[in-house]
Order: C-alpha cells, then structure tokens, then sequence
DNA sequence: CTTGACTCCGTACCTCGGTACGGACCGTAG
DNA sequence: CTACGGTCCGTACCGAGGTACGGAGTCAAG
C-alpha cells in the first residue's frame, strides 16, 4: 500500500511541489521509485508531513524541525550529545509554553474587560510578552 | 522622556529599518516628529516591539500580530465582534498550547528512551502532532 | 491504442519579513 | 565652525519557504 504523490499531498493537505521541495532539502527522506521513476511513499509520510506543518505552526524553522526529526534516528547508545540536544529544544519549547499562556492569560482577560469596565490604559496583551526578565538575548 | 529610533532599536534587539518596516506596514503606529522630521517614540514602543517579537517566535504572522494589537483599543463597549475574533485568538492559542505540550511529552520520553532500552521504531515525536483528530483543515 | 489524469524534472517566479544602500540633513562635542 | 554619528527617505536587494510552468514520459479506463 505505497502511495504517489498526489495521494500523499492531498492526504496531508499540502501541494505535491512541496514533497519535492521537502526532498531537496532533506527534510523528507528519498522515497523509493517505480521503475517508470514515480515516487512511492510509504503511508506514514502523511504523518510526517503534518508533524512538519504543525512544527512550522508552532515557530519552528524548516531546520529547526529537521534537527527535531533527526533526533527519531539517534543510535539509542551514545546519544549523550543527542540528549543535551533534546534539553534545549525542551528548554526552548517551555519558553513557548510560558509565552503562550501567558498571551492567553491576557486576551482572556481582556475578553472580561469588555464586562467589567476600565478606565486603565495599560494594555494586558503586550504586558504579556513584552516581559524582558528571563531570556534576554535570544533573537 | 521621549526616544529616538537607534535607541529604542537597540533596547527592543532589532535593526532601525525594521522600526521603519514596521510603520509602513502599519503594525507600529507613527510616532510623533520633531521639527527635524526625527521620530520621537514613546518608551514603552520598546514593550510593543517585543510583543511582536515573541508573537513571531510563537508561530504569528505579523498580520496575525497586528489583528491581536487591534484588541487593545476596542471601545469597550459595542465589542462583541471583537469578542468573537478573541475567542478565535484563544481557540488557537488552546491548539497551539496542545500541540506544544505533546511535542514536550515527546520530546521527555525521546530523552528517557536512551536510558530505558527500546526496539520499538515508532516515533513518538512524529506521533506527537500528526493527530487529526480535533482540527482537520487549519491551513 | 487513444485519451486524460498523473508524474517526472529543471527553472522561474512569488510572498513574507526584513536588510542594505546612498545621498542629504540634523545635532552636538570639541 | 567642523567633525562625526544619527536620522531621514526611497529603492533595491536578500533568505526562507514554497508555487507555478512547460515539455516529456506513464498509466488506467474506455
């Protein structure tokens, strides 16, 4: 049950020049190929691509989500250097976390505001992110 | 205590032409002048430029950013479109924070996966967000 | 064995989010 | 008054991440 790629693409919601893309850049793995020279895709490239897409959602470069799947393929022993890798996409990803509640904090809040009234002018939604304590220094 | 562009540039970590980037665009608004034509910002520009720095980092366009920025100054009243987009915004901000989170998870069993032995060769990285069960069709 | 949809490849082009350039003007320390 | 750095503006350019095009080969249905 290998599929081509006009399945793969609709499947995964993406357009088919995106696949090559993808493979240029290594992102995708090569595919085996017919001997006509199609691609035949195993399924779970569907599953691959959307992992991509969402990581992309969530702010991740192309190769930041590259250096996350290589972690899939770490030899299970001496992955040391593979774990400190995985420390600071953890690292990196609570600071998201932390962002992110913090915004939703804020328009919740502000959702409220429209209730309760406020003469305030300080604006809860860039409080929220603009804070500049922990992490400086990571543009 | 008003601020010049190289100053507010430097304290917000971005290039002066990115103030200006920003203006044109609409994000940032425009700043008063002195007769010189020098732009004279408000300190707390500083702040709104950050906000829009982690928005990016947390997957927003900068269209995105200014629609969230454009929730500061409802009239407090007769904003119950506005309220409309905000539980949008916070559907979104609740995916994302999902995601995220399964991602983490992921990401720590990925990282305790070294010390437990494993023979397993499903992914749970890939695993973590190719879900499509909640929210088919967000692209 | 034709037709129409799908796929191949290379190359060109596109949007987004900036960055850089260059020539003129401003402001202030010496 | 002269430097020298900051700022002005318009315009050109850049990298990331795709997207489109065009000509040729493939494959399954009729």
């Amino acid at each position: 049950m290998r599929l081509r790629t006009g399945e793969v693409a609709k499947r995964a919601g993406v357009n088919v020049e995106t696949l090559r893309f993808y493979e240029r850049e290594g992102i995708l793995p090569e595919p085996p190929r017919r001997a006509s020279g199609y691609r035949e895709y195993p399924p779970d490239t569907v599953e691959l691509i959307r992992f991509i897409k969402r990581s992309q959602e969530l702010g991740f470069s192309l190769k930041e989500v590259k250096e996350l799947l290589s972690l899939r393929k770490v030899p299970r022993r001496a992955s040391k250097k593979a774990t400190i890798l995985v420390d600071a996409k953890l690292a990196e990803i609570d600071l998201k976390l932390r962002d992110l509640q913090s915004m939703r904090e804020a328009l919740e809040s502000l959702r409220c505001a429209c209730a309760s009234n406020g003469s305030s002018s300080a604006c809860p939604i860039i409080e929220s992110l603009s804070g500049c304590s922990e992490s400086e220094e990571r543009g």
